[in-house]
DNA sequence: TATTTACCTACTGTGTCAATAGGTTTATAT
DNA sequence: ATATAAACCTATTGACACAGTAGGTAAATA
């Protein structure tokens, strides 16, 4: 299930794109916009700012700016970024190691599927869709 | 994320389809062959139960067996009822109501076709395509 | 009547989620 | 220079779900 962490990103994500003009925008701003407190979108903001989805710039007048152009960006790098994970079955998570049944588990050619499926939704839209 | 839940419910739909000889299969079995304990798996049969998949047979020579032909059944049934939810988004499921930021939300079309797919790809798999 | 099975209620440790709190650093505007 | 406004950082917390265990009772057959 995506959490609101991810849920937020996006919009957050949005928010940015919609606003630009050129300066950089405050946190703040988003927070109130978006009903959203600032407290928390600090935590997900800095997600985003690991992942080069968003550039920080500090001191007075700063804020926040896409580091790419909403057509370049996909809701899929933004959801792993801040879910950690696209994946939606634990077996296919690459930081754990295949499941010992894996060769003769008949559940796992639909996880597989289903997995892509997601992906490719996912990666398929970008940030520029949205708005 | 599709839970453990979800998957063994899955394993187990498959193992007493796969299995099926007339006889109702003991939970026994099925925690060898699947190598889950019988304990789990009792709660996890229960959801199974109440939702009509299978019927569980008392006393000596009892055990389980599937309500419906494995081609009437669907994963997404499966997954429904042991889950909970096949929802993915928060703001989707039904018991919760709609947001207040619905109307204006920009994110709220992208979570619903996103649901729309996952759920069709689950409801379009039955039991009888996994094994 | 002993045995085998389903069925029931309760409990628990672990971890994640969602969010808050209180600071320090950085850079601009005045 | 200095006040101000912003990002940036570390830690903490309450609530809840997940994954599983424990110990029993009821039902039905061999």
């Amino acid at each position: 299930m995506i959490s609101t962490k991810g849920r937020y990103a996006l919009r957050v994500m949005i928010d940015l794109a919609e606003n630009d003009n050129g300066t950089p925008i405050p946190l703040k701003d988003i927070a109130k916009r978006q009903d959203i407190s600032k407290k928390y979108l600090e935590i997900i903001v800095k997600d985003l700012v690991h992942g080069n989805l968003v550039s920080g710039v500090s001191g007075k007048g700063g804020g926040y700016r896409l580091s790419k152009k909403p057509e370049e960006i996909s809701v899929g790098e933004i959801l792993e970024l801040t879910e950690g994970t696209l994946a939606g079955v634990a077996c296919l998570q690459t930081d754990k190691n295949s499941c010992p049944r894996a060769a003769k588990c008949k559940t796992l050619p639909l996880w597989t599927e289903y997995d892509n499926m997601v992906h490719d939704f996912f990666y398929g839209k970008k940030l520029s869709d949205l708005y």
